[in-house]
DNA sequence: CCAGTCTTTGCTCACGTGAGCAAGAGGATT
DNA sequence: AATCCTCTTGCTCACGTGAGCAAAGACTGG
């Protein structure tokens, strides 16, 4: 490339591989080859491409290569959930994993229910080939459409099982986790528990209130309390349990609130402590779910259930790469963490 | 798009804008023009193009037109700290801001501080057209790399204040804050002051640290203790915290723990509450910066200063679309958050 | 009704790569 | 040395759009 193209020569990212090719003394296609790895080239032409390449800072660009193999090698991680502290530990796990494997991860909010739709339109004219839903709020009526418009391969919802047939879902196995975390409870020897729940959704489901109650009942023949919190919001979940036990008698509030993540078992821990003036366990335990790094602080001690991010992670991957459309739904199973707080 | 072709009609995403032409009766680019905010186009034809469009579910390729353009309206987003829960908020706030001004933001975590040249190099293969650190791992080699291949027009710090003059640093003004700190510390009483400081990077620089030993020498005469965490971590800062203060005689502490962020002074807390038995403000009191949102929790209370993060978005958008090169650096107020801690 | 002006439209060319094919190079076998 | 096979290389064509130009259309004022 000519320095008397100042225009042009103003990157070094427009050193194509024409001007490679021509350092290098090859064709612009086995420079191209050079920057993949499934294609077959001799090992001096690599060497020849490569020392160019370096001396010219070359990079392959892309977009092109999308544009001609029709696979971007990015993904769209669509979140509306920024409140839950969780949510940092999923990126960072994914952003290391899927990197590592050659995809790239288009970060999207999704604001609000209405408007995940538009964030749906937005990634599709990055022509990602899949979305990955880590957020809540995807009920039935964003999934069809999602699916409808079908401008991606796959529809990925990460941390959450799905009702839905056309969606592939990569989750903890919540029956096995609830059933665990009943089971100590139960053995525990508290018998009044709560259970905080967050927003109910239709197809993108977690499955551990039911499953609770359900073990509830067959083991002690009544239904537990339910509270449900509009959001994972910790600050929310404490303005909400204060409400309802604050003008309770001691003998009728819950010796235990089994949450439905630690972002809500957090706010209720605050709470019952600084506000009720109660303690944990004693007065009331508290269990959460996901194992966020504060449920660890001394403030928390929180009994809870990690999910295995980073097998879940490896599977990501592997579903991405897969050339199936069926059966890739797949369940994990995650690990009890005791602490103090039960 | 004949069905016959069943292949290439898998996905309604490769409905091309030749398509819609012949659906719209209008020739190719006018197609395109309708969907480009800046191209002319007459009211008749728009109307036409978007109905056809939308009965044929077409979505212009983002990916094609970055390609022909030069421009990709595309931003990488490199983190390498998701320790920090500050980050979150701040990623919040940039993809809610960037979205709406048409920015797309691919999420890049930059593993560690070696792996950053590949970040960028990843980053710059997808032709983004600024790359965004949000980091704190990124030093002068670093930034000097970055700033020779030059593959990306613009290298934003943002929330960091950047002594490399080819970098636009977009800050809250460290100096004013920790002044006014200062003052508040210094009008409480304290006296004994001991700071707890991040990092040290050299390129991409806190003032914070050198801003209170001044004020403090100008004000009393002497040096502030300071202790240096390796990394933005509450985990961490514990850990350093309980070392350096455990085995002291009470007259020998400090009365209050001045901390470079929230991350380190939830960590100090933590650990002054629950593992050295005192009090906060009355034995040591503690502040902080940034105002996460669980600065507000009463287990922490913590005074705290704010940085005007939607100011900090909105500018950072302005300087996406500048053509200007020099003296994009902006520095921002915020406010001063008084809550029990200190 | 016509010249002048502004708006809208269609076109050529370019962006940088990948798929797939055919030709070439190189080595082993007969 | 001729044949066959394999590995490597170069080529044609395609991906879906934007920039910029020229032609066509619409509008204005005299």
């Amino acid at each position: 490339m000519e320095m008397t193209d100042g225009k042009k020569a103003h990157f070094a990212g427009n050193v194509t591989a024409d001007d490679v090719a021509l350092a290098a003394g090859v064709s612009r296609w086995t420079v191209n080859r050079a920057f993949r790895k499934d294609a077959s080239i001799s090992a001096k032409s690599l060497e020849k491409v490569m020392a160019a390449a370096e001396r010219l800072g070359y990079v392959p660009d892309l977009r092109a290569a999308s544009l001609a193999s029709d696979r971007s090698n990015l993904v769209a991680l669509l979140i509306d959930d920024f409140a839950n502290p969780h949510k940092l530990v999923m990126m960072e796990r994914l952003t290391r994993i899927l990197r590592r494997e050659g995809w790239d991860i288009l970060l999207v909010n999704t604001l609000d229910r209405d408007d995940a739709g538009h964030a749906l339109l937005n990634a599709s004219q990055r022509r990602v080939d899949a979305v990955i839903l880590i957020g809540i709020q995807f009920d039935d009526e964003v999934l069809e459409t999602a699916l409808h418009a079908r401008r991606f391969r796959k529809l990925i919802i990460f941390a959450r099982t799905s009702q839905n047939p056309n969606t592939i879902s990569i989750a903890v196995d919540d029956v096995l986790a609830i059933k665990e975390m009943a089971n100590y409870v139960n053995a525990r020897g508290y018998r009044r528990p709560m259970f905080l729940a967050g927003p109910q959704t239709y197809s993108a489901h977690l499955l551990r209130k039911e499953t609770f109650v359900e073990y509830w009942r067959e083991h002690f023949g009544n239904e537990p309390e339910i509270v449900g919190v509009p959001a994972y919001d910790p600050v929310l979940a404490a303005g909400i349990v204060m409400e309802k036990l604050s003008e309770r008698p001691a003998l009728a509030l819950p010796d235990i609130l089994v949450c439905e993540n630690d972002a809500l078992a957090m706010g209720a821990i605050d709470v019952i402590r600084h506000r009720l003036n109660l303690r944990i366990p004693e007065d009331i335990a508290v269990t959460g779910f996901d194992d966020v790094p504060q449920a660890a602080s001394p403030n928390y001690q929180l009994t809870t259930y990690r999910q295995p991010l980073t097998e879940m992670g490896e599977y990501l991957v592997e579903v991405l790469q897969s050339s199936e459309t069926e059966n890739l739904d797949r369940l994990f199973e995650g690990k009890l963490i005791v602490r103090d707080s039960a």
